[in-house]
DNA sequence: AGGATTTATCTTGATGTCGAGATACTCTAG
DNA sequence: CTAGAGTATCTCGACATCAAGATAAATCCT
């Protein structure tokens, strides 16, 4: 059984003998799982009425736990986005009513970012949601395997996890 | 040894802990690894000095082997992009003079493009710095357990490679 | 052959992101 | 207690992408 993959790395061997591609055997494979996820995690979302870039700021503050709130700099390094893209994440976010901009009672430079109500039954239901359909895709794996996959991919990830500090 | 997943995931099991979230194990870690590999990416290409978009297309053109050429609308299957976004990136690389326009003798609506000596040792280069790097990556991982990983993310990535047609 | 449909590419306007710089406040060392 | 360094957030301009529509040519159907 062949895959995308299969066909390119196959070119690649006919069009470059000399070079060994079998790394992409993997990481080609991890890029374009990944981009095909992050379509089917819009689709889960749009039922819920969210963007992805919206769960992402609003699991983000639900995960942080009561009552719910971040500085838009603690949200750019869970998010990995630049300060001029949370801002305006957070604008819009606020201009729907799912988050609230508060002064930050300890220093007057900060903001804090608060779920309201509306924002925390949103990222609730939509992560249910999300959870469903990766349950789903993930139907064929044996949870024997998918812990053994769990296992090298953290280990491949850890190497960036660390470089960060 | 953890890693930021097992952080997020501990998060979301205190604040949810009525939610399955086995599914992320291997998810997100998917999603996250992709995301580094891009900047990884990004790096290796620096040193040739392209961008990542660029060498996507100049190696959909390499890997389709001598003459190295192929219409927009091929290159844009092979790259997962939209029109728009395939013309500004072909008159971009003509600029350089890694590819040229030709005209399709075969039908006068069409345009062929091909990589140009300078676009191929460009293509060819970074395509060997790249492999180089991603078996880096890959170091501490067994050729076995590499190979388990293959096969099981082309099962993963299978149902969406189909839906294509 | 000739009109309608399909195909191939390019154009245009809107959008989200980044990155550099601006502003306002806090912290630290002398 | 104050000057300078550091921190937190926002502003703004540039850029790549997308989606929809425009244009031109090929193909199909009667």
């Amino acid at each position: 059984m062949e895959d995308e993959v299969d066909r390119l790395l196959e070119a690649w061997r006919r069009e470059r003998p000399d070079l060994d591609v079998a790394p992409m055997e993997v990481l080609s494979r991890v890029s374009r799982l990944a981009r095909h996820l992050d379509r089917a995690r819009s689709q889960a979302f749009e039922a819920h009425g969210l963007e992805s870039w919206e769960f992402d700021v609003l699991a983000a503050l639900r995960r942080a736990g009561a009552p719910y709130q971040l500085s838009p700099g603690k949200l750019l390094k869970e998010t990995l986005v630049t300060s001029g893209t949370m801002t305006n994440r957070v604008d819009r976010l606020a201009a729907r009513g799912l988050v609230e901009r508060l002064p930050d009672p300890a220093d007057r430079r900060g903001v804090l970012v608060q779920l309201t109500d509306a924002g925390r039954d949103a990222v609730d239901a939509a992560m249910a949601d999300l959870l469903a359909h990766e349950r789903t895709l993930l139907g064929s794996i044996s949870d024997r395997d998918q812990a053994k996959i769990a296992r090298v991919l953290r280990e491949l990830v850890r190497p960036f996890d660390l470089e960060k500090h």
